[in-house]
Formats: C-alpha cells, sequence, structure tokens
DNA sequence: ACCTTAATTCGACTACTGTCGAAATTAGAC
DNA sequence: GTCTAATTTCGACAGTAGTCGAATTAAGGT
C-alpha cells in the first residue's frame, strides 16, 4: 500500500461524522444499509451524507450496490484490512514494537 | 476510547506529510530522534515540521524529551495501539466482523 | 555577558473541508 | 410517458489546514 492511500484513507475516517457513519456500517455487518436508513439513524441532511459517504467510497473503505431504488452500503472491510496491515507493517504495531499484550488487558 | 479522539488520532496520521513523518519516528525506534535529524530526512522548513509535530504530541501519537538543547521525539506505541484497540473493537477488524458490538447507537 | 545552535511561535496567504438547502438526476411504479 | 421516491450534484458560505520565511525563545558553551 502506498503512504499516500493509507494518509487519504486515515483522514477519510479521521472525521467525526465520517467514523460514525463508517461505525455504523460497520455495525450493519453484511446485509449493509441504504443511504435512507444511514440518514435517519445518524439525522444528518442527505447532501451531507452523500458527501461524506463518496468519500469513504473514493478512499475504498465503503462499497454500494444499487437495489431497486435504493442505493446499499456496505462497510469494506479488505479495504479497512489493508489500512491496518499498512499501519502494523510501516508503522510497527505488532511484536517487536509495542510488546502488546499487557496493554489491553481492561 | 471516545470516538472524538479515535477521530482526531486519524485525521493527526491522515495527512502525508505527518505520516511519512510519523513513520520516520517509529523506525528510529526507541532512541527516537531529535527534531533536527528529521528536518534533515524529511527536507522540510522548521516551522512546517514543528507545525506538524505539535499535531501529533497534542494527539498522543508523539512524546518529545529534551536532551541537552536538542529534542528527542519518539514514537508513541501505546497511543497508537489505543487507536488500533479501537478500530478493531469498534470497527470490527478481526474474524467476527458481523457479530461483536451492539452498544451505543448514535 | 556573549554567541551559537536548536526549535518554536508569529503573521500571512492559499486552498481545502464541512455544512446546508435547493435543484437535478436516477430508477422504478402505474 | 408520467409520477414518485431515493440519492446526488450544485452553489454558497464559514471555518480550518498546510505552508512558508522571519522573528523569537530556549539551552548551553566559552
Amino acid at each position: 500500500m502506498k503512504l499516500e492511500k493509507a494518509a487519504a484513507q486515515l483522514e477519510a475516517l479521521g472525521n467525526p461524522t465520517r467514523l460514525k457513519l463508517y461505525r455504523t456500517l460497520v455495525r450493519a455487518g453484511l446485509e449493509g444499509l441504504p443511504v435512507g436508513s444511514i440518514q435517519e439513524k445518524l439525522a444528518i441532511p442527505g447532501s451531507t451524507l452523500s458527501h461524506h459517504l463518496k468519500r469513504l467510497v473514493d478512499t475504498d473503505l465503503v462499497t454500494q450496490e444499487r437495489q431497486a431504488t435504493t442505493l446499499i452500503c456496505r462497510a469494506n472491510y479488505p479495504g479497512m484490512e489493508a489500512l491496518v496491515g499498512y499501519l502494523v507493517d510501516e508503522c510497527c504495531l505488532d511484536s517487536k514494537c509495542g510488546q502488546a499484550a499487557e496493554t489491553e488487558a481492561a
């Protein structure tokens, strides 16, 4: 993964509205959620939602699929995994750096 | 971890210059690097570097320690681990992607 | 005290982000 | 075809981010 792409994904997630949005989609699981339902759940204007959604789709963190008139949105797990993979690889989160384990006990 | 904090950290890493900077510090390991060396390595003006560095320090991703006239910077692994922990917990990156996390709907 | 090196703050500027409502588009239903 | 519902694009705006050079502060050396 290119640094630029990782940065773009991190930036995409680095906005509270978008992070909420992404989390909502993750929690929706594999079924995903139509745009309209997300809009209701998060209570934000459609235009704003669409704007943020586009950003997540563009950065490969969310996918969309038409189903009749509605657009189903889903968290794109592989995209996120690639990002975390990058962080672990490049930025060294595994054994050799942090010694993990004891930190996350609680 | 609060969503707001996670977002702030993600945003901090979501800038190519800062991500490069952070990666540089990670690679420097536990010894860390003085600001001046980073500046040389990345070839950016001191003011810009200082600006970004502050952002990483503020978001708990980097720590600093004086050593005589120079300021040593280090990647703050626990800070990063907390972030990745949040992503894994809230945004479900591991095996069980569909089933966990029904807490605190927005 | 004075000078040198290290790093930050200041002030300015341009560009981008986040937000919204209104208008346009898309996809299907009748 | 026309109508209706779902979603996106447009245009505008305020606010913030990223960048830089110049001036300033901080810490020691002599």
